[in-house]
DNA sequence: ACCCATAATGAAAATGGTTGTCATTTTCAT
DNA sequence: ATGAAAATGACAACCATTTTCATTATGGGT
């Protein structure tokens, strides 16, 4: 039975796109009538890592933050003034990460990586 | 006047050794008959972490733990399971930053970058 | 269909790290 | 010494996450 809000967190998950935080999911998944607590959100979202369906990281702040494992992987360049985002090749990253790990006799091996500056406009 | 609360963190921070805890810098420095509030040992932490004298990471269930950092840049590989850290060299990185901030026209360009896995003893 | 054991759900309360408040204390320049 | 400004810390507020617990859905055996 835990199948139903797993696969409603999926699809959340997945109408999102990107990384969502457990409350920014339960808040999408009721705004689109979707009618799920909060609890059962965090419960969908803590066995979806475990089975390895999603991926946890944590935001500079220690709120946790969820994606599809298997979303496609990028990085973000962010305007410090203003917010823009740009999406980022990172192969580069992957390489670096993959080998650093690897060197150092590290598996299982995951990164997260973000630029930041001051944007044209700003 | 910060700088007295600075340095008898920083102290705490030598005699940990590794990574500590707000609370637990707390306890280890009131032990030892350093009388500091908690309150105090955070404002402390965030202005070292803001002169980078001090690292942040996470742990896995969100807590903040800080150690003390080398003046030159670099980046770590973390274990997930024990928390055993490597420090790494980023060349690589900060090219790749550099790079895809000025190409789309950013400046002022800063990055984050870690690695973590599991270690081979874990 | 009916029972019942079991699992799932979610509202509300508890937890715990972190941050905000504010009155008091310390420092420092005059 | 005097006042302004910075620093301190006890306490309360905050907020993401977890725990409780009462209720509801599920599904197999009869
Ligand atoms: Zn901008
Ligand atoms: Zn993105
Ligand atoms: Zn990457
Ligand atoms: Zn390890």
């Amino acid at each position: 039975m835990s199948k139903k809000s797993n696969s409603k967190v999926l699809a959340g998950l997945e109408r999102v796109g990107g990384f969502a935080s457990a409350q920014e999911l339960h808040l999408v998944l009721n705004r689109d009538s979707e009618s799920i607590g909060l609890t059962t959100v965090y419960r969908a979202l803590q066995s979806l890592v475990d089975e390895k369906a999603v991926d946890i990281l944590r935001k500079e702040d220690g709120e946790a933050i969820f994606r599809l494992c298997g979303a496609t992987h990028h990085h973000h360049l962010v305007c410090k003034s203003c917010g823009k985002t740009v999406e980022i090749e990172g192969g580069v990253i992957e390489k670096w990460a993959e080998q650093s790990g690897a060197e150092n006799g590290f598996r299982d091996i995951g990164h997260t990586a973000e630029i930041f500056g001051i944007c044209a406009a700003c």
